[in-house]
DNA sequence: TAAATTCTTTAGGGGACTCTAACTTTAGGG
DNA sequence: CCCTAAAGTTAGAGTCCCCTAAAGAATTTA
């Protein structure tokens, strides 16, 4: 059974919803995925009969084992790419939000495992040089704060 | 004017196949991007209409600047992402490919520029480091080397 | 507890991208 | 030069994901 991208967007927000709150309401999706509750409701269906979430209508919404896997691999991918963004890269963290929340749903596992132990293996063997490279390029950025462009969320 | 994904998708593939034939034909990008004619019809029109492409039917087909533009962009960030995971993260260029081809459109410049700018200062401040763990991982990579699917283009 | 507000759902529809089947044009071999 | 095979095109339809408007259910408040 296939999981196209934006499903696994919304395993994501749902799970986070239930970490953070403990339930799961249909209009803090739709704010979190930035569409309205009709389109959260066609999804909760599509996704009630792939057997990732569990959704009777009017109640309480749960992802379902199988949807909680999906959701904490995908969650998973997106902290490992925001901390490699930001801490290896010093990338402003809304950008690094941004590029993450796309490339998690693309990532194969293998380069996932690798950018993970890279992080760790240089960090490990050059610190000092990360530590510099990050230095000089958040510097950079202060300066010219205004003229990058942050999209709001 | 919006650009999708797709579009570009679709803008980077014309521009390699005249980079490399120096004509550009339907089934070619058919093939590239694995659709069907009709598929590559709709979207001539539609980038016809957005003035990224010269398309009359059955006539030679064409970026216009701005396609052409568009599409050596985009395709330089895939060198990029390429040369990084390749380079960098040692990662089986097949994989590499498969994840640059999905990144390239989704990362922003400031990342891609941040990407470039760490491979240069890392290569040039620990090259042994990274020398290092390339071998690491290449040596573990060969040992499963007939697992790896690699897709024809 | 009735009324008002908020949340959820349904109905109906649209855009982007894809497909198959069938038709038209082009190009190359006889 | 014609005729066939290949390439390109059109028509019609499907999927995914989104929307607005309006109705229905739940919750809050007076």
């Amino acid at each position: 059974m296939e999981i196209s991208k934006r499903e696994e967007e919304y395993l994501e927000a749902m799970y986070l919803l239930y970490k953070k709150k403990g339930i799961i309401r249909i209009k803090d999706i739709a704010k979190k995925l930035r569409v309205r509750p009709p389109s959260v409701v066609d999804a909760l269906k599509k996704l009630s009969e792939k057997g990732l979430v569990e959704y009777e209508k009017y109640d309480r919404i749960l992802l379902t084992e199988k949807g909680r896997e999906i959701a904490e691999k995908t969650y998973s991918k997106h902290l490992l790419l925001m901390e490699f963004f930001i801490n290896i890269l010093g990338i402003p963290p809304e950008i690094a939000e941004e590029d993450a929340c796309q490339f998690e749903h693309y990532v194969h596992e293998i380069t996932a495992e690798r950018i993970r132990e890279f992080a760790k293996y240089i960090q490990e063997q050059c610190p000092y040089v990360i530590k510099q490279f990050i230095k000089e390029h958040i510097e950079k950025k202060e300066k010219s704060e205004d003229t990058s462009k942050v999209e709001e969320v």
